[in-house]
Parts: C-alpha cells; sequence; structure tokens
DNA sequence: GCCGGACTATGACAGATGTCATACTAGCGG
DNA sequence: CCGCTAGTATGACATCTGTCATAGTCCGGC
C-alpha cells in the first residue's frame, strides 16, 4: 500500500540521518539501518537504487530542510528578534538535545564531511548543499533584522562555524558549556 | 637495532593520525596504515598490543602535543602578541594545510569524536585528553598577555571551537575563507 | 481469472575489517 | 655455540561490509 512505502522510504532515511549522527558515514551500516527503521531490507535496493551514496545523500538533504525549518520556526517564535537572540535559540536547541540523548549524536552534515570530505565527493557535495540549505534562512532572517546582505552572509557562517565546532568540543568533554559558550562570546558581535 | 624499532613504531603512531585526519576512526584501516607508513605488518601487534584503540590513543596524543607545540612555537614568533593574533596564526596554518593538501585532511581529534563519542569511550577520551593537551598552551599564552585565567579558559574554547568548525564548513566548500572569517570576526572579541 | 507492476524476502557474493596463532630471523650476552 | 629476546613475516579466523540476483508476495486493472 501507498502508506506503508512512503513510510519505509522516509523511514529509512530519517534512521539514515541518525545513524550518521551517531557514527559517521563509514560507521553507519545499512543492515543497522533497515533493522531500526523497521523496513525490510528488499526496500533499501527498491527505493534506493543508487545504493548508500544516495541513501546518504538524501539523509543530508532530509536534514538540511530540517534544520532551515528550525531556524525559520525560531524566528517565528521571537517577539523581538535580534541575531544573538536566533544564535542562542538555535545553539539552545542542540545543547539540550546533546543532554536528552547523552552526547551520543552529534551533527550528520560534519560527519559526513569529516568521514568522506577525501573520499567521496558525492556526499561531500550533499553535505555542502544541506549547509546551505540550512544557512539560508539564517541569512535571511539577519537581514530581515536590518543587516546588509553582504554582512548577514559572514554572520551566518560565523554562526554555524561556532556551532559545528562547538559541538565537537561539547562531546568531547560530554559537557554543554561550550555551546553557551559560543553563544555568549559571539552576541556582541552578532548584535553590534 | 633500536634506530628502526623507533622508527617503525612512531612512524606507525604518525601515519595512524594522518589517517584519522582523511577518513575518521572508522574509516582507518589498520593495514593501510601499516603499508603507508612503510612499517611491516607485524609491528602493529608487537608495538601495540591494546590493538586499534591504543594505536589511534597514541594517534590522538600525538596530535595534541604536536598541536600545542604550534601553538607555543607561533607565541614565540610573535614579537606583540595580542590573542587575535596568535589566533590567526593558528587558523592561517590550518588554511595554508587545506589549500596545499586540497581539503583532504581535517583535524584527527573532530575525526576522532565524531565517529566515536557514542561507539567508543576510550577514544574519545583520548580524544578529549588531546584537545585539553591543545588548549593549555593557549590559555597560557591568554594568560601572560594580560588576560585573567577564567577569561583566558574561556577564551581558548572559543578559538578551538571556531577552528573546529571553520574546518568542517571549509572542508564541504572546499573554499578556505570560513576560516578567515572565523578569525576575523572574532578578533574584537578575543582582544577586548 | 489473470496479467503486470510495485514491493518484499532471502541468499549469495567478493572484499575488507581487526585480531590472533604460529613461525621465522637477527643480534646480543652468556 | 646456545639461548634468549625483540622484531618480523604470514596465513587464517570470524565477522561485517555494500551489492546484486533471484524469487516471492500482494493488489489493482483489464
Amino acid at each position: 500500500m501507498s502508506s506503508s512505502r512512503r513510510g519505509h522510504r522516509e523511514r529509512l532515511v530519517y534512521e539514515t540521518a541518525q545513524q550518521l549522527r551517531r557514527a559517521g558515514v563509514t560507521g553507519t551500516g545499512l543492515r543497522r539501518v533497515v533493522s531500526d527503521a523497521g523496513a525490510p531490507r528488499g526496500s533499501l535496493q527498491h527505493y534506493f537504487p543508487g545504493g548508500k551514496d544516495q541513501l546518504v545523500g538524501e539523509a543530508l538533504q532530509w536534514s538540511g530542510t530540517w534544520a532551515a525549518a528550525r531556524v525559520m520556526h525560531h524566528v517565528d517564535r521571537m517577539r523581538r528578534p535580534t541575531p544573538s537572540r536566533l544564535f542562542a535559540a538555535i545553539v539552545d536547541e542542540w545543547a539540550a538535545d546533546l543532554d536528552a540523548r547523552d552526547f551520543s549524536r552529534g551533527c550528520p552534515v560534519a560527519a559526513s564531511v569529516i568521514d568522506c570530505a577525501d573520499t567521496n565527493d558525492t556526499v561531500r557535495r550533499a553535505a555542502d548543499a544541506a549547509l546551505e540549505t540550512w544557512r539560508r534562512p539564517i541569512t535571511e532572517a539577519l537581514v530581515e533584522m536590518g543587516r546588509p546582505r553582504r554582512r548577514a552572509e559572514r554572520l551566518s557562517t560565523l554562526m554555524l562555524c561556532a556551532l559545528e565546532g562547538a559541538l565537537v568540543v561539547a562531546r568531547a568533554r560530554r559537557d554543554t558549556t561550550p555551546l553557551g559558550l559560543v553563544a555568549r562570546e559571539l552576541a556582541p558581535v552578532l548584535d553590534a
């Protein structure tokens, strides 16, 4: 039936994204993805004839649009939006996720870049695209807040850099304070 | 002879660190490490009875002390040291490395954290330790420049977060500008 | 009723992984 | 010369990987 069809396909994409967050690309086994997704193994071959690359690519794309949606959600929720508040909202959500999942999951995009930047250009491109998908709504929000477009581009990049790095350091330490730290320290730069 | 002994052992550690930078922990195969290091396969078993975990652990430790040495080198070279100049020096060196190696290699510590934070606590701890080894000389330099210790701790963490994140973004884009960007944008915060 | 397409099931494949057991070589001290 | 130890060599092990071939099931349309 078409409901389980869509169910299985997107379950696989979602579960792949989660595995990427846990163990990176190389550490993500398709058999485990299938079993954790509760999907039949045959669905892999059926929905993703492009193999693992296609699956990982779609997982990254999904992650990018999901992150973008979260950004827009935060923007909508803020009564008096400022760049630093937007950044704080994004960072806080990640910190809560790290806490809730005991630092087991990071950013799927970062994981893919680190694993594949030199070994798999298809995946690298997908990660790059996901990053841009994520960054765009941030840039737009900053423009909305009165920053010149050129400046907004720089600031959104700065935010993502600081966030990605803080995620790595936080997971290494098993301590979310680096996330709060970058949010706090970047505030004056973002709001200047 | 004892020269080749030391030679083989540290060659293996070094080569492992390089592979970590390329492909992460899971993507680093011991057979390839051995062959790229030009070392006999039997040496693995001989020098690293603890297996892959030990090898990766020592590679991370080596990377940490190497990075720390680079920091101290930069500090020594600066006539009128400021936090932002130190950060710029560190960042520039990474940017040059990315360029020279065509974005093929990132930070071994970040790679290990992302691959193993949830799957291998031994490696995660080694990565955490390496990060601290790296951060310490930065903190000390900042103290030397007149920052209160508490503040220096925060700033050194901020630097590493921004750097690690910029490395990921730069490798995704195959473009080093994010590195220069974080250096430039963080300057006022660092020097305040 | 039955044909055709979408989906699933399962097993096999070649290759790579980390680890271990075993045997070998060299060199040094007795 | 013998024995000991550090280092090397090599092959085998079980396990896991992604991929593919094949056959099966289900269901709507003719």
